[in-house]
DNA sequence: GTGGTCTAGACCACC
DNA sequence: GTGGTCTAGACCACG
């Protein structure tokens, strides 16, 4: 994973969306240990109280729990995991037609454009 | 139009993206008149200056033109204005690829997800 | 408004508390205008990255709210408002019975205890 | 008894405040036999360094002995037996007071509430 | 002026 | 080692 600083988009919120698509492609799973604030800084290359700010988000979130002074785990709770993969989704359709509505671009030409650029999987 | 000032996207460009959606959809015309910054400002309820950084910033793009003390009028360039719906599309298209990527949805549900939640163009 | 920086209770925790306070109290106001972050920064000699903190934390529980780069003000609604000082009592309840249940105290001593100490208000 | 990793509360200040509580309340009493650091870690799941931590602030304040290698026992010392249940009210009532002083609320509230609230003592 | 984010580095207590 | 908090100071863009 990589951190872009100049995007207008947090460095913190990078990070959490970073954890959400892992966790919605199971490629993290739950009560799985997450790295430590500074491994993770270290790895990206942030400052810890960054990384900080990200997991602490997340454990608002109920995305990750963390006891007493051990790393932070992935939630077990299925529900919330489940929400994830549908959350991320809803959100990237959503801020899509905010953004197309108002053009009037017809439907057709919308799907077409997507089938086009879209490599998220060939078939 | 209303202007949201707790997004993170900031005001001026929301009102730039407002003026290239009217001309995209051609609810704007080549030559015609827009409000003056004072105008706008009280409509929008926003600060003059951001008005005035938002019209700068459209002219300096060549979208609009200010003669001496008159309203600021539409281009007349074809080529600027026909540029614009489909920066807008492409934009949006290329976030959305850029959201949806990395959580591996399938075309079909992606394609299928749209079709129902657009309703840009009934058809 | 003074802040303990060797209590075990964290400093932006202590702010926040202090301002729950001033609302219950009504010595706050909806709609009133609190301190910039940097302004409660020097009133109370603590960094702006904690005043910032408190900040953004009473903005989550919709104590206060920012519109743009304006002052944050305290909110107007007034069920959020309401229910501050229940809020407050409630905790300091709860957790003094918490303390206080399992010694096997009686009631009418617990109560002649808190009459003898209690001086929020004569009567 | 149980124990709460994620409390503000360090683990080995809960232990230590258990003990007391059994202490005034007669549950534990002088020149008895308590667990040995090892089983106490067992029953709480506790690491044993923090049972350990526990045992050894006890043993500094008073309030268990140990002799060569037989297990630690509640100390006989009646005038520190007799002062844990004061110590323990008093800090109860001090936080409250403390907690409750600034919001302005009547004596006969704070009363009235207490005695709804509390069942240390059915009467 | 405002809010927001980030880096850098320190300190603490707990386990 | 861990998480948590705080200071110090900087930078940015917005209004």
């Amino acid at each position: 994973m990589n951190v872009n600083l100049n995007k207008r988009e947090p460095v913190y919120v990078q990070v959490i969306r970073h954890f959400k698509e892992q966790i919605a492609t199971r490629n993290l799973n739950p009560g799985q240990e997450i790295p430590s604030r500074r491994e993770l800084a270290n790895q990206l290359k942030i400052n810890p109280n960054t990384a900080q700010r990200a997991y602490k988000e997340m454990e608002e979130q109920g995305l990750i729990y963390t006891e007493g002074n051990s790393p932070s785990k992935i939630t077990k709770d299925e529900k919330i995991l489940g929400a994830v993969r549908e959350e991320l989704i809803g959100q990237a359709i959503d801020s899509f037609i905010a953004a197309i509505g108002p053009i009037d671009v017809p439907l057709d030409e919308v799907v077409g454009l997507i089938r086009e650029k879209y490599r998220g999987d060939k078939e």
